[in-house]
DNA sequence: TTAGGGTTAG
């Protein structure tokens, strides 16, 4: 199999090491031993210094682990012994507030990273610039803009580089140039010089926007102004090019990098090799594996899973259980979701004993399969004809079906006609407490409607408004019955008390009934007296 | 503190 040559050809990489092989450089982080200090016995403040510091960075690599509860409670820790300290119970310094304000603010816990800062203030620390970026990222995210300008004018907190770049970051991610310019200029007027990270943002907005030109402009007005596009620059423009599929420009670009003073790393080859992939060039990704591994960069498991999904997008099953096979040997420890990828793709084949073969191998690897990896055999076992394998493993002991694996099976009881099963399967969803959802419905509605019981796919579309409207399920139930011409029902969906039609109702009922060929003056009155009918209901 | 990869089931 020539096309498994790049994968093979690392082999020879020396066995795993037990150190971690994740990209970033968090590992350097680590907190150093305490300084030797003379003889002397470390003074109450250095004792309170460093507990600090060490708090700090135990929060720190917390928040990077996900685990924010974790940093919650250390922070509360920290509190507590800082008040026990007999230095009369001074609050945190402003650095450990910052890393719980940030950890709180990344996750999306934007009320609590608030709450924590005014705590701050309370407790009479002082914030600093970091504190200030940290809300105004925080505000940027959500388009707060208003919120941010509010911050800096009133906090009495003197912006520096950081404030300006964390602004003119978020307005253009909010597609704001024109204000991140602004925001640019006014940093000159107050004698505050741009970095990297100040340009970056504004050159990945015009790589957004496909404006491209712009975007190289912009990074040769950085090289007048001495201020050069770093990796992370290139990078940004990199995948532009490769969205517009110019990959001879990218090309170029990295033949020029030893001339322009940056270096490609593991993440530009990245962003190239999901470029090429998306674009449904696998045999060009797969050899700047080989480009990579001579520039001596390590792929990481970003890169794996790029080179995976890409194959399994091309088709190229074999190849993608190979690189799963000896992922240990490439030192990527694939994981369920990499699993998962595969046997999806195996799946869509109809390949239910190669998902069989993977999950055993999985097993036995000790990656525990998950509901998704359940779902995905389940499936497959239903097209390959082994339903009643199927239905069987849902009541296995170890697996916990869910409205996923319940719509799985009941689209293949309906898409058959096995209206008893598909009923059945429904009272045990109701006796596990397991909530139908929008696709549940869906499946529903269609399966009775092509069974011609109109009546019942009404009766199960109303029964779901009480879980509120969805416009997916209307436009199916809608479709079926006005091309099966049920007025009478279709009248009945807007009988219901609870069921207020909005303009987007409106929209679809008349474009549904126009579409079916009720716009003919002899049939039009049909169509107006469900129009009535749901005047009658605003 | 400030910028850059991808993400699996109906």
């Amino acid at each position: 199999m020539a096309s498994s040559a790049s994968a093979a050809a690392l082999l020879p990489l020396p066995s795993p090491s037990c150190s971690s092989s994740e990209d970033s450089d968090d590992g350097k982080h680590l907190p150093s031993p305490p300084a030797p200090e003379a003889n002397t016995p470390p003074t109450q403040q250095q004792k309170r210094r460093r507990l600090e510091r060490d708090y700090n960075v135990a929060m720190k690599a917390l928040a990077l682990a996900g685990d924010l509860d974790e940093v919650v409670a250390v922070f509360a820790e920290l509190k507590r012994t800082a008040a026990d300290g007999g230095d009369g119970g001074a609050p945190p310094n402003v650095l450990c507030y910052n890393t719980l304000v940030n950890a709180l603010a990344e996750a999306g816990r934007e009320g609590e990273a608030l709450k924590a800062f005014d705590e701050m203030l309370a407790s009479g620390v002082a914030p600093n610039a970091s504190s200030q970026n940290i809300l105004i990222k925080m505000h940027a995210r959500r388009s707060e803009f208003d919120l941010a300008w509010e911050l800096i004018h009133k906090s009495g907190v003197e912006p520096d580089v950081g404030t300006y770049s964390t602004l003119i970051a978020g307005l253009c991610r909010a597609g704001k140039i024109v204000e991140a310019w602004g925001v640019l200029d006014w940093m000159l007027e107050k004698n505050c010089r741009p970095m990297v990270q100040t340009y970056t943002p504004i050159v990945q907005a015009y790589c957004r926007d496909g404006r491209i030109v712009e975007a190289k402009l912009l990074m040769a007005e950085m090289e007048r102004l001495g201020c050069l596009p770093n990796v992370v620059t290139y990078n940004v423009l990199i995948r532009a090019l490769c969205d517009d599929d110019k990959f001879d420009e990218v090309e170029q670009v990295l033949m020029e990098s030893s001339t322009k003073d940056w270096k490609p790393s593991t993440v530009t080859y990245n962003i190239y090799m999901n470029g090429l992939c998306k674009k449904g060039k696998a045999k060009e990704a797969l050899e700047l594996l080989d480009v990579m591994l001579g520039e001596g960069l390590e792929p990481t498991a970003y890169t794996w899973s790029i080179l995976l999904n890409c194959l399994c997008h091309s088709s190229r099953l074999l190849d993608a259980i190979y690189l799963l096979e000896r992922s240990t040997e490439l030192k990527w420890y694939a994981g369920v979701v990499a699993y998962n990828t595969v046997m999806s793709s195996l799946c869509e084949m109809g390949k239910w004993r190669g998902i069989m073969k993977l999950l055993t191998d999985m097993i036995k690897k000790g990656i525990e399969p998950n509901t998704r990896t359940f779902n995905i055999l389940i499936r497959s076992l239903c097209v390959g004809g082994k339903s009643s394998l199927a239905k069987s493993l849902i009541h296995s002991q170890g697996f916990a079906a869910n409205v996923v694996t319940y719509n799985i099976l009941l689209h293949w009881f309906y898409y058959h006609g096995k209206l008893t099963e598909a009923n059945r399967l429904i009272s045990v969803m109701e006796e596990k407490n397991i909530a139908p959802d929008e696709v549940t419905y869906t499946i529903i509605i269609d399966g009775l409607c092509r069974e011609r019981k109109f009546d019942a796919a009404t009766a199960c579309f109303l029964k779901s408004l009480t879980s509120g409207l969805s416009m997916d399920v209307l436009t199916v139930l809608l479709n079926r019955l006005v091309y099966a011409d049920k007025i009478w029902e279709i009248n009945r969906i807007f009988d219901g008390k609870d069921f207020v039609p909005d303009h987007h109702v409106f929209d679809l009922t008349i474009r549904t009934f126009c579409r079916a060929g009720y716009c003919h003056y002899r049939t039009f009155y049909k169509l107006n007296l469900i129009l009535d009918a749901m005047l009658k209901r605003k």
